[in-house]
DNA sequence: CGGCCCATTGACAGGCATCAAGTCCGGTGG
DNA sequence: CCACCGGACTTGATGCCTGTCAATGGGCCG
C-alpha cells in the first residue's frame, strides 16, 4: 500500500486485488467509489435464470461504483491483478460538487462509467459473432497496456463470451478466422497484436457472412 | 402551454410533442433536461452501418438528456403524443446540487435514465425471442397508462424489434404465439391486455424452445 | 376511394448454440 | 525436476431458431 496524495483527514492509499478477487457485489449499499489504477475489472450480473451476464470491462483510471443510486447495480471482479484507489461516498460526492463548480469533469465521470454498458447494448444488437468480436477488440485495444510488441491481453473467452452474448466456442472460433486472416495474433493466451487495425474496423462493420 | 410553477425567474411550462417529432438529437450539445410529463419516448442510436438500433424507452415522471456528458449520447423521439417540461442545463444542475445537499434524490434521477439501458443489455443478452418479449412485456407493463381494461400500448413493432435486437418479423411473431397461449391480448393495435401476469413472467424466464 | 405504411404469414437458408471429445497449459505435489 | 491434474481452449458434427425474402392483409390518412 502506497500513499499517493494527503489532503486534510484524507489519505488516498493504492490497494490491490488478486485476479478474481470481488471489489463490490450487487446490491450492496454503495459505500465507496473505486477509482482503478492498473489492471482490468469486469462488472456482471447474474440473470434470474442464474446466468452471468458481463455488463462492462473496465480499465486504468475508470472510477466505478458510483453513487446514482443507493446499491451498486453490478458487481464488479478483478479480471487479472488490479491496484485501486477506494473513495468513502461522501467524500467523492464533496468532490463532485466542488468539480461541477470548477469544471464539471466529475459529471462527466459518471458518463464515463455507464459508457461500456452503452456500447455493449450497441455490440450485441449487432449482427455476427465476428462483427462482435472484431467491434470488441477495436473498442478495447486503446486501453490495453502495451506488452512487447503487442498487448497485454488477460481476458479469459469465456469472460468475452457472456459480454458479447456468445458462446466460448463461437468466440474461439471468431477469433481464430481473425487470426487466419492475419489481422491478429495470439502467441500467448493472455497477450494480443494486432496485425492490420483497418481490417478489423472493417470486419467490425462487415454484415453476417462477411 | 401551461404554466405549472413558478420560481424566481424560472417558469416551467409545459410543452407538447407530436408522434414522431424529436425531441433532442445525439451528438447535440446538451443544454437540456427533459421532464416526461406523459406519453412514451424513445431513445434510439444510429450505428456506423446506418442500422438504427433503439436503446431505451422512456415513461412519464422520467427526466432525459441528463448533462452527465457534453453531449447528448442518444436521440430522443415522441412515440406518442408527448408532454413535457424542459428545464435548462444549469438550472437543473443547481437544483442536482441543492437536492443532494438535502436528499440526494436528482444523483439517484441520474441512476434512473441509465436504467432502461442497463435492462436493454440484460434483455438482448437473454436467449429466445419469446424470453425477450416477455420480459420487455413485464418491465414497462407498470409504466403504461391504463386504457379500458387494458394498457395504452401505441409502440410499434418495428420499435420493439430495434430495441430487442429482433426483426419485425419475429416480434410479430412471438406476440402471436403470445396472444395464442392466452398470456396477453392485442384487440387494437394501441392497446394490450395482460391477461395471465405469472405466466408472462414465466415465459419471459424461459429458455430456448421452451 | 386510393395509396402508403405497418402488421402478418409462409418458405427457406444460414449462423450460432449445443453436445461431445480431444488438446494445451499452468499449477501442484511428490 | 517431473508427473499428475484440472480448467480453459480447440475442434467437429448436428439441429434449430431466427433472419431474410416475398406476398398478402389491414388500418389510417389524405
Amino acid at each position: 500500500m502506497l500513499i499517493v496524495s494527503q489532503r486534510a483527514f484524507a489519505i488516498d492509499v493504492i490497494k490491490d486485488a488478486g485476479c478474481g478477487e470481488t471489489l463490490f457485489w450487487e446490491g450492496d449499499p454503495c459505500t465507496h467509489v473505486i477509482e482503478l489504477r492498473s489492471g482490468i475489472v469486469r462488472g456482471f450480473n447474474i440473470s434470474e435464470e442464474g446466468e452471468r451476464q458481463v455488463t462492462a470491462f473496465f480499465f486504468a483510471c475508470d472510477q466505478i461504483g458510483i453513487p446514482v443510486c443507493t446499491f451498486y447495480r453490478y458487481s464488479a471482479e478483478a479480471v487479472s491483478g488490479v491496484s485501486y484507489i477506494s473513495h468513502p461516498r461522501e467524500r467523492w460526492c464533496d468532490a463532485m460538487i466542488e468539480s461541477y463548480r470548477r469544471d464539471g469533469h466529475l459529471l462527466r465521470t459518471i458518463g464515463a462509467e455507464q459508457d461500456p454498458v452503452f456500447r455493449r447494448g450497441m455490440l450485441i444488437g449487432r449482427n455476427g459473432a465476428l462483427a462482435r468480436i472484431a467491434a470488441f477488440l477495436t473498442s478495447i485495444a486503446d486501453r490495453l497496456e502495451p506488452d512487447g510488441d503487442g498487448l497485454r491481453f488477460p481476458v479469459p473467452q469465456r469472460d468475452i463470451a457472456a459480454y458479447l452474448a456468445l458462446t466460448p466456442e463461437t468466440v474461439c472460433r471468431s477469433l481464430k478466422r481473425l487470426r487466419e486472416l492475419g489481422v491478429i495474433e495470439i502467441r500467448s493466451h493472455d497477450r494480443l497484436i494486432i496485425r492490420d487495425r483497418s481490417r478489423l474496423e472493417l470486419a467490425a462493420h462487415s454484415q453476417v457472412g462477411d
